[in-house]
DNA sequence: TGATTAGTGTACTGACCTGTATAGTACGCT
DNA sequence: AGCGTACTATACAGGTCAGTACACTAATCA
């Protein structure tokens, strides 16, 4: 491990699995791959998380808890034009070369049973981004922001895909554009 | 099997391999389960499909021949307001229970190594879908057809993503609505 | 010094994976 | 009757999967 000091063996595991599972996916990254990657016994694995199930639950959730935080970040700075600057720090976040799609998206896909665990905390996670979307139509005066925000949020999404499909293909700035006009045709 | 029939033997396997492929996940389905759930020996399947892998592919080429297929009827039925039409066959399609999600987007997830050979005919549908709506947009007499059919590929596919996750969300009404304020903005 | 703690390394279990080998059966055609 | 074809059934090879057992080392702290 790069750095027992600062970054404590949980914090190690969960950043070398996250990032495996990202790059490869989930299901195609294994316990095995993931403790030789990270240069821990296995034993060390499982004692910090029980199962690989829950490995997968918290970086799902690390990934959400980044995307929000940068979001209410953009947010705060810029009061006025909540979803203009909502829309900007999103794509921005899509743009990123090291962006590999949204995690939720990717879990829910390889996990497509209502009854896995993993599917479940996808679908909440989805939900979330959809109502601070919403949060922000709202604080901007749209009148059916729910209604706004499933729109932008299908964009988004969309975006993410098309985006990590074919780098440079234009989804993002387009998705930009259809973004604005849609804010300006809300009432 | 039920019926050979009027139903090939081939095109029995493969369609018990795309069902399976489409509920359960394409790497959690195993060749063991479509060999039981399809009644026939694991050699039948390995005399009319040289892997697995080629039996994935025949079914992302089936789903998007079936897509293709419906949206040309409904084009051709219907001559005029193309741009329309083609949103609307395709929201139907979301929108029948029997809709898993677009094939060609779950395989990309579930194979997202560039070399894949999974991946890279996931791509191409992805592109061919697009490129159908660019046309229906030229007809329509859209100045930059393939800026607005990427925006409407980018609702089409989170409108897919959100009804997916969520089933009678209302994402298919909204994506339809935000459909034609795109489509009406667009010169 | 001695005990506790954190982590390592290796080997293992039992299940599942794709793909193959092989022997046998059912049936139609000539 | 004899042959070829299509398919079945079972077993297996070789690998990977998640997860566990166990003996070991190194470091910390009383």
């Amino acid at each position: 491990m790069a750095n027992p000091a600062t970054t404590s063996m949980r914090d190690h595991i969960l950043e070398v699995a996250s990032d495996l599972f990202a790059t490869r996916g989930i299901n195609a990254t294994g316990v095995d791959t993931i403790v030789a990657q990270a240069g821990i016994a296995k034993m060390t694995l499982y004692k910090y998380f029980k199962s690989k199930e829950q490995l997968i639950v918290e970086y799902l959730q690390k990934h959400d808890d980044n995307l929000r935080q940068g979001l209410f970040d953009r947010l705060d700075a810029n009061k006025d034009n909540q979803l203009n600057t909502l829309i900007n720090a999103v794509m921005e976040w899509i743009a990123d070369p090291e962006f590999k799609g949204f995690s939720f998206i990717n879990a829910f896909v390889e996990f497509p049973q209502a009854e896995s665990a993993v599917n479940q905390v996808s679908v909440e996670f989805a939900q979330a981004l959809r109502s601070t979307i919403a949060k922000s139509a709202a604080n901007s005066g749209v009148k059916k922001p729910e209604i706004l925000a499933m729109q932008l949020s299908l964009l988004i999404e969309g975006a993410a895909m098309a985006e990590q499909m074919q780098r440079g293909s234009g989804a993002i700035d387009y998705a930009r554009d259809a973004a604005k006009v849609l804010i300006a045709a809300a009432p």
